[in-house]
DNA sequence: CGGCCCCTGACG
DNA sequence: CGTCAGGGGCCG
């Protein structure tokens, strides 16, 4: 489920509460999750590290060690993390179990089983988890009206298919992708060649600025973050058109309207994001 | 590119 | 019961 405002405020609520634990046993209920069948590999990598920091790419996590190997994962549609004292009620659909070093332990729960965990070591060379094909961040000083507009611009796909493209931008998904193109006025379906200069501009600045207005609704204290179990978002009630079609634009009052674009569902305002608007 | 796959749960 | 879901990989 989570895209990149979600990702965000997990690592930022999970950090802190496993920064510095040693990590001293591994509970792998459901194989699945992880990513390359050398179980052993990853469960012995894992076990016996101590914890130094978490950081984000995109929609990935990636959990540091001291030694420098890394626990790279993706929580694909329903993947969450839960770090919980040792007799806090196993959830349905835990996979994975880490106990750390003060009574507590990490967990990931994952109800479809999408999410990959990856464990790779100091020198190993990144190319199984995706992140080494993803574009830049949308914070990044590069995301400029001519970045945008060379690299998005692709024959025949609307700026919407384009928009979901993580290798040029990463960690935009369907839900933030609608948020952004209400933003720009900008209707789903035109055609990325048809963009304006404008537009294009408009993009380069609402897109960094929809996902940061986004992770700082979403801020959450870790006793929030564990009573909602890690699936609560606190950011839902204020998005503008995901979710809302058939309810009045909050700008115009036009119904919106939800069609699907590339197999997405897609809702945008038909008054306030006119194709040949521009 | 589209289409199918991986899964469970929610909803009509 | 069928359909859909905020993800991405793979295959032809």
């Amino acid at each position: 489920m989570p895209e990149l405002p979600e990702v965000e405020t997990i690592r930022t609520v999970i950090e802190p509460q496993i920064q510095g634990q040693q990590i001293t046993k591994l509970a792998v209920r459901h194989p699945q999750v992880i990513a390359y069948p050398e179980m052993e590999l990853f469960h012995d990598g894992v076990v016996g590290q101590t914890i130094t920091h978490i950081s984000r790419r995109g929609k990935f996590l990636s959990i540091h060690f001291e030694t420098k190997d890394v626990l790279t994962l993706h929580l694909r549609m329903t993947g969450c993390l839960l770090v919980t004292s040792l007799d806090y009620p196993l959830e349905k659909h835990t996979h994975l179990v880490f106990s750390l070093g003060d009574q507590k332990e990490l967990r990931y729960i994952d109800p479809r089983r999408f999410g990959r965990f990856w464990f790779l070591r100091r020198n190993e060379k990144d190319e199984i988890t995706g992140i080494h094909k993803l574009g830049i961040e949308p914070f990044d000083q590069n995301v400029t009206v001519e970045y945008v507009q060379e690299r998005f611009i692709k024959r025949n796909r609307s700026i919407k298919e384009c928009l979901l493209d993580q290798t040029v931008l990463t960690g935009i998904g369907n839900i933030y992708a609608d948020e952004i193109l209400f933003s720009t006025g900008i209707c789903p379906m035109k055609k990325s060649q048809a963009l304006s200069k404008e537009e294009w501009q408009r993009l380069a600045t609402e897109i960094p600025q929809v996902l940061r207005y986004y992770i700082e609704k979403n801020s959450i204290t870790p006793e929030e973050y564990l009573q909602g179990k890690g699936k609560d978002y606190q950011n839902t009630p204020f998005l503008r058109v995901y979710g809302h079609h058939d309810e009045p634009c909050v700008i115009c009052g036009t119904m919106l309207k939800r069609v699907v674009i590339a197999s997405r569902g897609t809702v945008y305002c038909p008054s306030c994001q006119k194709e040949s608007g521009g």
